[in-house]
DNA sequence: TCGAATGTCTAGCAGTGCTAGGATTCGGCC
DNA sequence: GGCCGAATCCTAGCACTGCTAGACATTCGA
């Protein structure tokens, strides 16, 4: 059976190298530019390699994009917690966010702007998926306001921050206001 | 000279017709279906007439925003001038700006979403984008609060706005929460 | 040692945006 | 009216895309 298992290990090491150089790919030069034949030639492999782990491309960007739930989860809750106050810690959550997005454009694209073929917001939802939601919803939980469902309120800071994100990334805010956008955004929305 | 005039009558209502194609094609069946080869047969011309207009597809899709642009700022000013006191105005202008892109998902993609090689924020941006930053700014100006600049807040108001738009339309946010995200977000960025 | 199963690749399909170059039609001039 | 140059348009094709059928090699169990 050991032969079997090493088999599997190879595979499972094969399919991280995939979603790895997709996602280096798409940081680099963009989603674009990742090719199923690009792709292929960076690992090594021939195109239907790739077929025999993901269904198509769409899957690969659904796997770059759990990567990524997974990494935004733990950053903002690295940042929240390092945090004193309510106060503190929902314009840490909101920097860490904003900073993810810019850091990570390709990335954040495959979360939240293009199909990964990807549940949201359901049952079926995948684990980091709720999980990167979650670790939302217990810093502004908390400043949400008397009578306000956390839920909904998490909901809509987190449509606002995904709006500066993309729109300022696009060019489409003024550079300048960035930091201003975010202080007013957590001082209108949030109950401290 | 009424012949050379009579030509560019034609030239520009067949270029009218191309946009139009484009945008119904991209509303009735997404912008992937918007294929040159496509939309070069709706209109009854072979696919190097879309060239003699415009540069390329993303200039055809910048066409789209244009359009859509102008459209949308006259929504809003239409709800929001039928309003009384500037709480119902900022309602108004919520509504009518979520309204208009459920109800244009390809026009707003093509002016927010997708590149369609037109400048945002800057000089150079076309009349018909600056025109709709006006009428989100006329309203929303209204409610800044003391201290606050108008534009900035805007633009906070505005990447909200947006954010609930896109991620509610691909399915990321509870359907059934829609009308009370509206309400909160009012509710907690303009100062009434 | 041999057949079967597994793994991988070559080659190709239908589709994409875009364009070079040839055919055709048209307007103005003699 | 007949001709020529120019404007207009189309055919055909390029290099690319995601994806897959079928051939080929390799490895495994009997």
């Amino acid at each position: 059976m050991s032969v079997t298992e090493r088999k599997q290990r190879e595979r499972a090491e094969r399919e991280r190298l995939i979603v790895a150089t997709a996602r280096d790919l798409a940081e680099r030069r963009g989603w674009d530019a990742v090719t199923t034949r690009r792709l292929a030639e960076r690992i090594e492999y021939s195109q239907p390699v790739l077929y025999s782990h993901f269904r198509g491309k769409r899957e690969i960007i659904g796997a770059v994009a759990l990567q990524g739930a997974t990494e935004m989860a733990a950053e903002i809750r690295a940042a929240t917690e390092a945090a004193g106050d309510p106060r503190a810690r929902v314009t840490a959550l909101a920097r860490a966010y904003l900073d993810f997005a810019a850091r990570n454009p390709a990335v954040y694209d495959a979360l939240f702007q293009l199909d990964g073929g990807l549940a949201y917001a359901r049952e079926d939802t995948p684990a980091p998926l709720k999980d990167a939601f979650a670790a939302l919803l217990e810093t502004l939980g908390e400043v949400a306001g008397d009578g306000v469902d956390k839920g909904l309120f998490t909901e809509v800071f987190w449509s606002s921050l995904h709006g500066l994100a993309t729109l300022s990334r696009t060019g489409r805010l003024l550079p300048e206001l960035a930091k201003a956008r975010v202080e007013l955004l957590v001082d209108r929305l949030a109950v401290l």
